[in-house]
DNA sequence: CCGTTAATCTCGTAA
DNA sequence: TTACGAGGTTAACGG
């Protein structure tokens, strides 16, 4: 990894136009030739970027950045106050948890939160437009299809709203009930849902985490 | 702006919790008190952060970034390699051109591009749950609502759908018309439009630009 | 390789 | 402040 500091004019063109005027900034150059450049703020995202796989050709004070799809970052130094290489070698890579999947390995575990006598089909229940998080059936024995998302918004009753449509047309399914399950639901989201007669589900991810058996854990 | 290179480990306890173990990286600190944890690979997004506001203590080879909202970043340092810090200023910003903002633009200039006789309503014409991008006339009087996107994908077609829904039940307009135009139509979002009866148009960006009025130029 | 979906999304804008 | 849509989204996963 190189670490460029300098004052800089940058330009990308390529999927759109962007031009960032001539001031200092840090120039990051990956072990796999993509480039960062980065202001003293800000979040995360740099100012401007090339991803890999891209190629550097420095020369005369200007750099440019151009990868397969022709797209290019040129960035013109002026004054360079800082520059250093480090070798870190590849990386072993990061450990999650918390996110959609688990969601909802723990409420395929614990179907029981959609009601008392609730049986569960299966997660991930195949469609020809995609797999639909979990599928169940109520005590009554009618099919019900769950989507899950962290936070719950109108996206996803839309999807939903797709599942139920094909899911419907299986006359082995029909009448399929949906049920939107999220942590958290937008309002807007829970207006449609109710339009549309699908159940809201608010999930309490800690409180299902306490039910967990830990054996079953994916971490 | 501090950049640090360092064998570290990371944990991060917030929206989620994830680890990283032992491994040279670059830590930057930006002025703001973000922290940012980046390999020699990957593409722009860190292998873990943390957002502004928050406050970094350093003690004792261990570096404890905190939020408001509580989330935790732990760096623990084993051997730093190279440690500098720089003065960068505010940045100046970026300037960007060739966005959806654009095509609606030069669509509501060009409304011939829909077919000729074709009058403008309006762009951004108000409905109780968001503006359509452009409301326009027919040769024959009738109205149709467009719905613009640089990429045209089945988001786009519902969305185009609830404001159809929604104009269709206003007597001074009904019946609408629906198109969805866009610089390029994913074939599933054709498929949908098509089976809803929406109308589908590809845009050619360059073509427009080239008709452009110059004066009336964003940028 | 393409399509779909999630994301500690980020980032802007408007109500 | 919140909500919503767009993004050079990026990234992961499955067919």
């Amino acid at each position: 990894m190189r670490l460029v500091i300098a004052r800089c004019s940058v330009d990308y063109i390529g999927r759109l136009t962007a031009h960032l005027p001539m001031a200092p900034r840090l120039l990051m150059v990956k072990n796999d030739g993509s480039v960062l450049v980065h202001a003293d703020g800000g979040s995360y995202k740099p100012l401007n970027w090339m991803s890999p796989p891209c190629r550097l050709v420095e020369a005369d004070g200007q750099w440019t950045v151009t990868n397969k799809a022709g797209e290019q970052l040129v960035i013109t130094l002026e004054d360079v106050l800082h520059d250093s290489s480090h070798e870190l070698g590849i990386d072993p890579g990061l450990v999650k948890d918390g996110v959609e999947a688990h969601l909802q390995v723990l409420l395929a575990e614990h179907i029981e939160t959609l009601g008392d006598g609730y049986r569960l089909v299966r997660r991930e229940y195949p469609t020809a437009i995609g797999p639909v998080d979990i599928l169940a059936r109520d005590p009554a024995g009618s099919a019900v299809a769950v989507e899950i998302k962290r936070r719950g918004e109108i996206d996803g009753v839309e999807q939903l709203t797709r599942y139920l449509e094909l899911l419907n047309r299986d006359p082995l399914l029909a009448p399929v009930r949906g049920v939107f399950a999220a942590q958290e639901i937008k309002p807007q989201a829970r207006t449609l849902a109710q339009d549309r007669g699908i159940e809201c589900l608010v999930l309490d991810y800690n409180a299902m985490r306490g039910l967990d058996n830990s054996a079953d854990r994916l971490f």
